[in-house]
DNA sequence: GCCAAGTCAATCACAAACGATCATAACCAA
DNA sequence: TTGGTTATGATCGTTTGTGATTGACTTGGC
């Protein structure tokens, strides 16, 4: 076995596992205590693991990304404002009582502050939005089914019946990647496995899209135009984009960032 | 077992209640007191918790007490260092890789911190140990449809189909209310709900009872004594409670508390 | 104030893990 | 092939972590 093929399987070893000792590696690769050592040396100083007695652990620890430590991009922590006041705007259309669907989501965790002061029942394979809502607030909390999966921190099942299908509500939210002439664009496939799950059960489908969303563009197609019932977006959004949206009768709520009130503007269905 | 994973362990048990005793986390790691003092110390320099007479605290007290912490804590403050040891020697049950349900409950919880070295799949239904095990572990969690309910804090679902079927373990482990000639007593009616879902989804029924559970009796019998695999208690269990389970075949592990080691006492499946 | 129980620090012995060294095996180029 | 280089495995002395013991200290009750 070559050096190159024992560091893989080191590395690949404390990826999924909390610490592995030298003995452990020992079997795992079949080579000796000194070689093991040597390596774990070399990938110590190449800081592609911690060095510790015993054998080697994992650079960083176990990733969970709470509401508010989430890794954003420098561009999409400059939209927080903008975030804030959308979910907002989203949450203001729920009445106290009613039944709504939350889709996992960086734009949809934003959703939990100002929901702290209803009482829902919050369908959602977040979570983070799940724990939040559970410890600060009142509503009911419902899940689906399924394996969390760390990166994204939704709840994902590989089968059909993961109870989303029994719970049925008023409205569901969402964030995407992209919204265009096409429709809803989404740009993880894990993402777009667990909406597609969702989508249907709910009568109004709100897309929460910050308006840098009209320009970007994915690789994925969630859904058509059509089948979007309102789109919640910051006054960033250009004549052309609200244009689109109405022609397509989907009604557009633009929030406004700031102390100030909401604006409704344009297209009824 | 290494400093590391000692430093995890000790690390998760701050984490679910504000102060931990050195007697607790020597239960907890099985090591000496010697050696949690020196952990803590340690810890201390790197500024992970702070050190107090003894034991160690979370190095930011004040700011919120957590899920787990309120619906559970007048259960949870008895026993404590019994249902410690008994959780420990319920997950030295485990090997890595291997799959595990477990049930929601007080004793159960417990278990969330050997788990944290640990890399298992997990199965549960209750919100606190799946949270925990997410931010504090690399196991993979996995969870039941359904509304989170917030006195038990466990996800419970009106429908049968809550995906509970599609996961097959090798251990299921529960805690109860009271063990006696009869069987396993239940307390509760939606624990009822919940763990009648879940057994008969693991090769084996492992129940953690302190000894004190013996004594107890309840309204609800959740199932026959013969459907039990396993059961660890601490070393307060008499003789004739030992001969009970001896007769009825079921394997009984007694969790020691304090620095020694583990015993295992009588009938063997 | 005193005493008792619990907690801590210092010390020592032991075992495990480590690093240095060297011999052997594999590899490559002339 | 030969000579040289590198990687690997074994040995051995050293270092480090661990647990038990002892005695000093702190805390809380009387």
């Amino acid at each position: 076995m070559h050096e190159s093929e024992r560091h893989r399987i080191i590395l690949s070893a404390i990826e999924d596992r909390p610490v592995v000792s030298v003995a452990d590696l020992v079997t795992l690769t079949d080579s000796s205590e000194a070689t093991i050592r040597r390596d774990i040396a070399t990938l110590h100083v190449q800081k592609k693991l911690r060095r510790v007695r015993g054998g080697a652990e994992s650079i960083a620890p176990p990733s969970y990304v709470g509401i508010n430590a989430r890794p954003f991009s420098v561009n999409e922590a400059i939209r927080i404002a903008e975030k804030r006041a959308i979910a907002r705007a989203a949450v203001d259309l729920c009445a106290d009582g009613e039944a709504i669907i939350i889709n996992g989501g960086t734009t949809t965790f934003q959703m939990v502050h100002p929901l702290t002061a209803k009482r829902l029942q919050v369908f959602t394979n977040s979570f983070p939005i799940a724990e939040h809502l559970l410890k600060h607030s009142k509503n009911t909390v419902l899940l689906p089914a399924g394996a969390i999966y760390r990166e994204q921190n939704i709840i994902l099942s590989p089968f059909d019946e993961d109870g989303s299908r029994h719970f049925y509500a008023r409205r569901m939210f969402m964030g995407c990647r992209g919204l265009g002439p096409l429709g809803l664009m989404e740009g993880d496939p894990l993402l777009v496995q667990a909406e597609q799950k969702l989508i249907g059960q709910a009568d109004e489908l709100v897309v929460l899209a910050d308006s840098t969303k009209f320009a970007a563009r994915s690789s994925l197609l969630l859904c058509a135009l059509n089948r979007i019932h309102t789109v919640i977006t910051d006054d960033g959004i250009t004549d052309r984009d609200a244009a689109m949206l109405e022609s397509a009768d989907i009604k557009l709520i633009v929030a406004v960032t700031g102390a100030a009130d909401r604006n409704e503007r344009a297209g009824e269905a």
